[in-house]
DNA sequence: ATGCGGAGTCGAATCGATTCGATCAGCGCA
DNA sequence: TGCGCTGATCGAATCGATTCGACTCCGCAT
């Protein structure tokens, strides 16, 4: 090819052809060719044909997303904004779970989902991706006030916000879960077979994610609000309890948090362990068995979550089972609502109790 | 708020400040104000802060992304291709662990991935995400060749792709692995302690997931390559051996594959089994404990990735240890340098040997 | 004094479509 | 014959920024 060619090809390949270009072959005006594609209008056949064929012959993608969305003013994105790196998201059951939902109910609406991390990028001193990034709607995903900035940004651009499994805002639309109702549930389940020296597993308290003894100083500077509830109320129930907070919903922190509460003389330790997960709970269930200690006979301890444990441990959980897929499908018909212009009201859900085999009375 | 103000509302609020706006009211043009915003540019302080001032009066929100990513010719977005929904797709390991190094390597240049499922959007009659969302870059997460006509119209958009996990077609940019000669290494290694009755329990062949032994016709369907590459590996040594097909690299489909292989009387049973996956080799112990056999006195197991399964099997697996994050790292870093205009080369990973304690001679 | 160059600012073109309103031909019907 | 209507097509405005080139000062070196 030479030099010439080259400097042709420059206005051929080098700039891919548009619309305008393929109007211009198929000897039609650019509107016309526009409704050719978007199916939207009245052409006649062997005119759409007409631009189909030109498309065809300047290897057309078809109409640039970019300039599409500017003109309709609406991209097809979806924002999901986790509090975490994905891979922390992911090794979450019940998130990924919220996140399926969202995306099964999406699916099919032409639509796609963008992941965006909140903290890192608000560390990392740029704008957030949250901030820049082209979407139509934003679904928090269990997030944390950190995010507040980016909350402010997103409200000035007008675009729909769902807070799923969190609820950042008390004006921001949430789908929220009875966490605390549920948690009394597993606590009188407790309480009735006879336990009174019950201690909480629990998440986080804040974005640091630290971990340790819950003390009260500490407690009055909790953010996240799962944790929050599900503390509250275990408390209805056993107002004395004592708990320690973990890093995250692993079996890991559980089988730490597990350590230091079940690691003590028969007399002082708990009766029954209430774990603010499923994960933490797998996590106590492996710290009981490593110290020598029966589940249920020494110990109890419940979850929640309802999440499969089947691969983790051997036992049947008792737990409160949340639905997370429907949660996040709600979270996503929220959204698509919102984008027609809908005003949906704020859902709440209602877990289910679920009698296992990890709940027994006190040993004598 | 009466009637009236509601009216005169709309036009402060459901029409959104603009960057005209903005520059109006601070008294300077659009470039300029444009110009404060992005930084390039030389703009003097007291101006910005005009402008800025102006911003804040009006609760502008920054830039339309959307008039951004059309004028610059960039969005910021990479898409991951998902060859199945998100739940299917993040209950593996593997993936989930590409996903995270894609992200971490993307984290802070200030852009964000977009979740492109492939099949169920095809299947589905309309335009995929793929074709009409707005996107910088695709990486290929795993994907079978059954997005070679959304591989098409992205080549036409000119759009860097590069494949992660697979090798859909020949010119498309690959991290890949060493997939063949890591099977043979495990091959091996079954061969020296003695097994001559050994099978495998396959990845699925192609797209359509099905389950079953492996016919001599149904190998000549299959398309997906790490599922090809590894039973040559296993053939090199053991050019007889049988497979059975799972759907999906789960534990319950590798505790179907081996309770159908383990089933059988002591000397119509493989002595040894290659699973592709250490899910799948999971399923298969679970298989193997619950017809009464020991792992590894009665059968042999070895898996492939290396992905942590303390939670899942109490032995430990051996298996080819393959660095998944980091092969995401370097598919997120070759995207990078591809929308630097760089032409990075193809990228070839080997798994290490990890000998756990799930092999032992063959019983006598 | 004159010319040069850079900082600061602005106007206008541009990105690539969608979409509104206008035009026009053909056709049925009074 | 003439009127209005529908279907097909087109021209031009629009979406909201970025960016190029030009223009104006002003200071400084010659």
């Amino acid at each position: 090819m030479s030099e010439t060619d080259f400097r042709h090809d420059r206005h051929a390949v080098d700039k891919r052809p548009t619309l305008a270009a393929v109007a211009a072959l198929a000897g039609v005006s650019v509107s016309t060719a526009s409704l050719a594609f978007s199916g939207s209008g009245p052409v006649s056949p062997q005119t759409r044909d007409r631009v189909l064929a030109a498309a065809e012959e300047l290897q057309y993608a078809g109409p640039d997303p970019r300039a599409r969305s500017l003109r309709q003013g609406r991209s097809g994105i979806i924002a999901v904004v986790l509090e975490e790196t994905v891979l922390q998201a992911f090794r979450d059951p019940v998130k990924i779970a919220f996140l399926d939902g969202i995306a099964q109910e999406i699916a099919g609406s032409g639509r796609a989902l963008l992941l965006v991390p909140d903290v890192s990028d608000e560390l990392s001193g740029g704008p957030s991706a949250l901030e820049t990034a082209t979407m139509d709607a934003v679904v928090l995903l269990g997030c944390s006030p950190f995010v507040a900035r980016s909350i402010t940004i997103t409200r000035r651009r007008s675009i729909p916000i769902v807070a799923l499994g969190s609820t950042p805002f008390p004006d921001v639309l949430a789908v929220t879960l009875d966490d605390r109702p549920a948690t009394v549930t597993l606590a009188r389940h407790l309480q009735s077979l006879g336990h009174r020296e019950v201690a909480v597993v629990a998440l986080p308290l804040e974005s640091s994610r630290e971990r340790g003894p819950l003390t009260a100083e500490w407690e009055s500077r909790a953010t996240i609000s799962t944790t929050i509830d599900r503390l509250a109320g275990a408390r209805e129930v056993f107002p004395e309890l004592a708990a320690v907070i973990t890093a995250g919903s692993l079996v890991d922190e559980g089988l730490l948090a597990g350590r230091s509460l079940l690691s003590r003389a028969a007399n002082e330790r708990p009766t029954a362990i209430i774990a603010q997960s499923d994960l933490l709970a797998a996590g106590v269930i492996r710290a009981a068995q490593e110290l020598g200690l029966q589940v249920p006979g020494d110990v109890s301890v419940v979850g929640f979550d309802g999440i499969r444990l089947d691969n983790v441990i051997s036992h049947d959980l008792t737990t409160m089972v949340q639905p997370a897929a429907e949660q996040g499908g709600t979270a996503g018909r929220m959204v698509l609502e919102m984008l027609d212009g809908g005003h949906p009201a704020a859902a709440r859900f209602t877990s289910a109790f679920h009698l296992g085999d990890t709940t027994a009375p006190p040993a004598p």
